[in-house]
DNA sequence: GACATCATGTAAGCTGTTACATGATTCA
DNA sequence: TGAATCATGTAACAGCTTACATGATGTC
């Protein structure tokens, strides 16, 4: 089974949901594209990990549940050993050669991803007093997970627009030199 | 031309390099097997965007070395829009169904989480180190790239670091509740 | 001389991306 | 009623992983 599938049975864990869904929460801690998620769900399906119910109001909607096989699968996957994250990241790339430009350019670049981080920083925000706003504790308890993965991801941003002020202010002492 | 041979090329603007060499350092920023990297390397061979030098100690080394063609390629990529940084870390999946298990399980989980940060932390510090003994100025300005990304590796190990220790904290409390 | 590491390469199979395709629902 | 968004799917292609394969160099 590919990683992805794991992914996906982790994230019906928590909630019963459709591959549009899953969609769109996937990137707290992975990235696929949505042919890539049906094809895995349809395949969770024959193999007997999921159920599907059809939504009865949406009824184009498929409303994936995980079933035992599928929670003792995940059981399984917890405790073997993790693979390390995938780093693929081509602004790094660009700041190794930032010495080829001048400041303009490289200012540029710097302000793209301080945009970025930014952008996403309000998002993790706004998903963080979400789960504060949550009062049940049965509830609170199920998103527990969740709120440590927010938690990270607001603590990544931080850094990363720290980086960012800090590198900005070494091209601009280089440049002073 | 894929990412991949840009980032190649953007690692032989600061020195030519083997194959090998390239696979050693490419971490930095990217992720990639001995056999992609030889592979794209014949390829930016081919299109004349690097020339190949036998080693003249190690006769089955083969240094590559950017042509103009193949900095002019790094310099129109660099003015390029930039790719997001990919985001796969299937530990953070496993964060997110902790709730599921037990203390121990999920401190085993987050320890190795913390002995491998530890670890690249070392590994950092330590070229930082070899960064920091440059005195000539030309070569200091050449590194300058590499010093920004190893700090931002330095900043983010740390963040990681801090987290783990703050989730176990956050679990400790939750099973004491 | 044995073993680790250096050094390069090919190929099959799997994963991920992009493009094509369709239809329902919601809201202005 | 037109546009945006919701919702699901297939297929071709590109990129990545794993396994196989070979030989040189350095060192105990």
């Amino acid at each position: 089974m590919s990683t992805l599938s794991y992914i996906l049975l982790c994230m019906l864990v928590r909630k019963p949901c459709s591959g549009y869904e899953l969609k769109q929460y996937i990137n707290l801690f992975w990235e696929a594209h949505h042919s890539q998620i049906y094809t895995a769900l349809n395949k969770l399906h024959e193999q007997g990990y999921v159920t599907v119910k059809i939504d009865p109001v949406h009824k184009q909607k498929k409303i994936y549940h995980l079933t035992e096989a599928g929670q003792l699968v995940v059981t399984d996957w917890f405790q073997e050993e993790t693979n390390l994250p995938t780093q693929r990241d081509e602004f790094l790339a660009k700041v190794y050669v930032i010495s080829l430009f001048n400041q303009e350019q490289a200012a540029d670049l710097l302000q793209d991803r301080r945009h970025h981080y930014q952008k996403i920083q309000k998002q993790y925000q706004h998903k963080m007093q979400e789960y504060n706003l949550i009062t049940d504790p049965t509830e609170k308890q199920k998103n527990l997970g969740r709120y440590l993965i927010l938690k990270r991801r607001l603590m990544v941003c931080t850094t990363e627009l720290e980086w960012c002020a800090w590198a900005q202010d070494i091209l601009n002492r280089n440049q002073n030199q």
